[in-house]
DNA sequence: ATAGTTATAGACGACCGGTCTAATCAGTGT
DNA sequence: ACACTGATTAGACCGGTCGTCTATAACTAT
């Protein structure tokens, strides 16, 4: 017990982990089995349960791992300097965008990916994705917050309202994208965006 | 040949269609194996392969048989009588809540499950939820179309645009109830539809 | 009744799933 | 150099997967 959580990030067990990311981002996680990531990896099967206690443990730890990701890249987004806070959350949406067009419009978001999927199979990773998204909520809240504050928009409703439904209607529009492969609706979501937040279209 | 299509929808596909569509909504397509669709519908495993081609066929059947049942529903809404295009939308998606928030938030709605799961998977069930989204999605749009005929809503853009982002936060709505276990998302996208449609709250 | 088609029945094969135990390895203190 | 300990690996294990295949049953039509 020398190390309690000295290298936490372990390089087999995050390298484990991003790869899982990757693949079930593409494919799911019912549809995915441990074979693909590990040897993807180069880790032995063997391993896996040296470092995780289950394939329900691992999802979780995936989905914790992928949001502390996401969390960071968003606050970094949110406090980018010498832009208002509409702009900001402009170019979150557009990062949104530019990261679920790829390849075939698969898309590399976890909670548009796994979400359905996932929250009726298992109550660790439902709650994982819990955490996430409320914290995403959360940001976008007060990122609203201070737009209105500092008069770069104005909302009709209350702030965490507003950032639950632009959430809510890019969560929907990715998983559009995905059905139609086109990212078409990523416009409309924009759009009707801009008019929530009475920006100019 | 002498049955052509006479009776379509015999029993036993039927059944199990029937029986597939509530399992799957539930489950999920790659976490059901086709036994239990089976057993349940107390049909021999053998049998299926005279009903439907592969897994892969079953689940484009299942999607077209729950569109044309979810469509025919959409339709009868949207022509119910002696109510305002306005109100026949909204009892839209108060339907859809209500269908939604059965027994710990599974909902039964085939394209929040299987979407994102599906796409990515099959081109053909791909295709299907294309084909029955886009039917969905051109209804709401003529329904709207005509409420602002009628003069009982109005909305800034297009028709259809407008009648893909109401769809698409509906689904993301119905994601993030499955997320929380709470219909309370339902609330606030009840609460941006009205706003997107100018309807007092 | 009989021939021919349609549907049912379920065993079977090849394969892959997650899980667990036993062996191996690496590193440490002496 | 060596035993000891815990971290890591190897692979067996059992159950379930989809899909196939043959044999039987139920109809239909002549």
């Amino acid at each position: 017990m020398n190390t309690v959580n000295a290298i936490e990030t372990n390089d087999v067990r995050g390298n484990i982990l991003a790869n899982g990311q990757r693949i079930m981002a593409a494919k799911g996680f019912s549809a995915v089995g441990l074979n693909e990531i590990l040897t993807a990896s180069g880790v032995p099967k063997g391993s896996f349960y040296h470092y995780f206690g289950s394939k329900d443990a691992f999802g979780e730890a995936l989905l914790e791992a992928y949001f502390e990701d996401y969390l960071a890249e968003l606050d970094a987004i949110l406090s980018a300097p010498g832009l208002t806070m509409a702009q900001r959350l402009i170019n979150y949406w557009q990062n949104w965008q530019d990261s679920q067009s790829f390849c075939d419009c698969q898309g590399k978001c976890l909670a548009v990916k796994l979400g359905a999927e996932v929250a009726d199979l298992s109550e660790a990773m439902r709650l994982a994705l819990k955490r996430g998204t409320a914290g995403i909520t959360g940001r976008l809240a007060h990122a609203i917050e201070a737009g209105m504050a500092e008069g770069s928009l104005s909302v009709a409703g209350s702030p965490h309202d507003i950032a639950e439904s632009l959430y809510q209607l890019w969560l929907g529009a990715s998983v559009m994208v995905k059905i139609s492969r086109n990212t078409q609706p990523f416009g409309t979501a924009m759009l009707a965006t801009r008019q929530i937040l009475q920006l100019s279209p």
